[in-house]
DNA sequence: TTATTTGTATTATATTATATAATACAAAGG
DNA sequence: CCTTTGTATTATATAATATAATACAAATAA
């Protein structure tokens, strides 16, 4: 997978990172049990530092989106649980700028439907 | 409105009330036209610094959710020129999340209009 | 065994973000 | 005038973020 950093945004890089496989995963770019680079080769790929991506790959594995381990590297997984709270919260909250930037329910129950359909936010 | 604040997490406390503030005027306890505390009220209510408080406005005005003057105070204003780009990124970014949880589209769709109708996230 | 590759830990440093503190300023209203 | 308002300024302190250079433990491959 592509990665697409911007490192003057606000949002830091090994959040970014998260995000983007978090994004893959659902998209069906990555797959379950399949590998993701290794943090040395992301970070000469991405022009960071090998920590940074160890960072990102520690976010990933403590929402339970990756496993790694000491030779077989990081690899895509599937979470357990139900979804969490803090994404919740973020919902919730998107959804009150939606209604606040005018969009009536079914506008934004439409726009929603579209984006898990893959047909928003260019993708 | 009461604001509660975590001073421990990493959402900056200015971010926190940017938040708080959005969702209370998209479920009609802050309306249009309504003035905000002042920046030192606030702050002394809060326990923050008033330069926190005004950054916290800064942001609100920034987005459009209010509107500032030196003598009339901050007042809750609706923003123009619909969804922001952050905000469908992060509405992009939480159906990820809850597909990853699990949930099928129909699923999403009925949370996400609980939501709408203020019947969830102990709303 | 030996060597290599893996994520991770450690230590240090630099930069930026965040928050506080103490003042000061400009504008508007009483 | 005087007060109140958001804002600007300057300084300081702490935390977060990112880099850098090594080192370690575990597992595989040679």
């Amino acid at each position: 997978m592509l990665l697409r950093l911007d490192f003057h945004s606000d949002v830091p890089i090994y959040q970014q990172i998260r995000n983007q496989v978090v994004a893959a995963i659902a998209s069906g770019e990555l797959k379950p049990g399949e590998r993701l680079p290794t943090v040395r080769a992301l970070a000469e790929e991405a022009g960071i530092n090998m920590m940074t991506a160890s960072k990102a790959y520690q976010l990933l594995k403590a929402e339970g989106y990756a496993a790694t381990g000491r030779r077989e590297g990081a690899v895509v997984h599937l979470p357990e649980g139900g979804a969490n709270p803090e994404t919740l919260e973020g919902l919730r909250l998107r959804i009150c700028e939606l209604r606040l930037a005018g969009m009536g329910k079914e506008e934004i129950l439409a726009l929603c439907g579209k984006i898990f359909d893959g047909e928003a936010c260019g993708k």
